[in-house]
DNA sequence: TACAAATGATCAG
DNA sequence: TGATCCTTTGTAA
């Protein structure tokens, strides 16, 4: 499920698995029947992703999806399974035996087409996205630095930060020992350069893990083999259960329409 | 069978 | 700030 880091792999395996080759799109779901009309049959360009975009170009016309809280897509190879509930969006790309591949879309926010300069608006209103190579956390300082909102707030804005979600912010904060509450323009443009270079760090390891850990080996229970899910995070979804440096118990509160995780002694400030 | 929850964003007021 | 939209999954009734 998505934060930045589940779209910038979608892009890569869309890019790996469609790009130069025709797609078939359709919309089984018909909610997207005339989009997927528009681009059946046309060969993808490119696909990529900003934030929690993803962009694919079919020469002109953009596909634009958004997954929103529940949005996903599945895939694999050879031939698609047969197609059941609400499924938005298939691509299929038929190839030699069994060398053909699909992809199904469920429930995103926004499935569009767009042209360039419609896509350029939507890149225009993001902050920088920590995944993107020469992106300069910086300018998402010009924002917080400013500002007498809750850096727990900020962080979960896209035109401040592209990417990060509820996970992230959680988890970020608490690694960096800081208050949810703490006004933005308390965050010191030192400590900010290494928030972010943590996030590029994180949010990179997320990518190649396809799952969000956070956690150091020494604060986990089981602190050999593989991660296990109720050992992946500082504070994420712990509520009432003891921080993993002070045992004091997680809290949780609803800021801007989420729930925030943290603890109340380690993010004192 | 029904309902709540979930890593998001938008719009009205 | 609250209501609303998108859909699946897990738990409760």
């Amino acid at each position: 499920m998505p934060e930045g880091h589940t779209l910038h792999r979608l892009a890569r395996e869309q890019q790996q698995t469609f790009a130069g080759r025709p797609v078939h799109v359709t919309s089984p779901q018909g909610r997207f029947a005339a989009g997927a009309a528009l681009l059946d049959g046309r060969v993808l360009q490119a696909a990529s992703s900003y934030g929690k975009h993803l962009f694919a170009d079919f020469g002109g016309d953009v596909l634009h999806v958004h997954l929103g809280l529940y949005g996903a897509f599945t895939g694999g190879t050879g031939d698609p399974p047969p197609a059941k509930g609400a499924l938005r969006m298939r691509w299929t790309a038929p190839g030699p035996d069994g060398a053909g591949a699909w992809t199904d879309l469920r429930g995103p926010t926004a499935c569009e087409v767009l042209a360039p300069p419609e896509v350029a608006a939507i890149l225009a209103r993001l902050g920088p996205d920590p995944l993107r190579p020469r992106a300069d956390g910086g300018v998402a300082h010009r924002r917080i630095g400013g500002s007498r909102t809750a850096i727990g707030a900020l962080l979960m804005d896209q035109s401040v930060l592209a990417g990060v979600g509820n996970v992230y912010r959680a988890e970020l904060l608490f690694r960096h020992g800081i208050s949810p509450f703490r006004p933005g323009r308390e965050v010191a443009a030192d400590l900010w350069q290494r928030m972010w270079a943590d996030l590029v760090v994180l949010m990179r390891s997320g990518v190649r893990m396809g799952r969000i850990v956070t956690t150091l080996p020494e604060h986990r229970t089981r602190r050999s083999g593989v991660v296990q899910r109720d050992d992946a995070h500082y504070v994420y979804r712990r509520t009432g259960l003891p921080c993993r440096i002070c045992g004091t118990p997680v809290r949780t509160e609803v800021m801007a329409g989420r729930n925030l995780y943290w603890c109340p002694v380690c993010q004192a400030i």
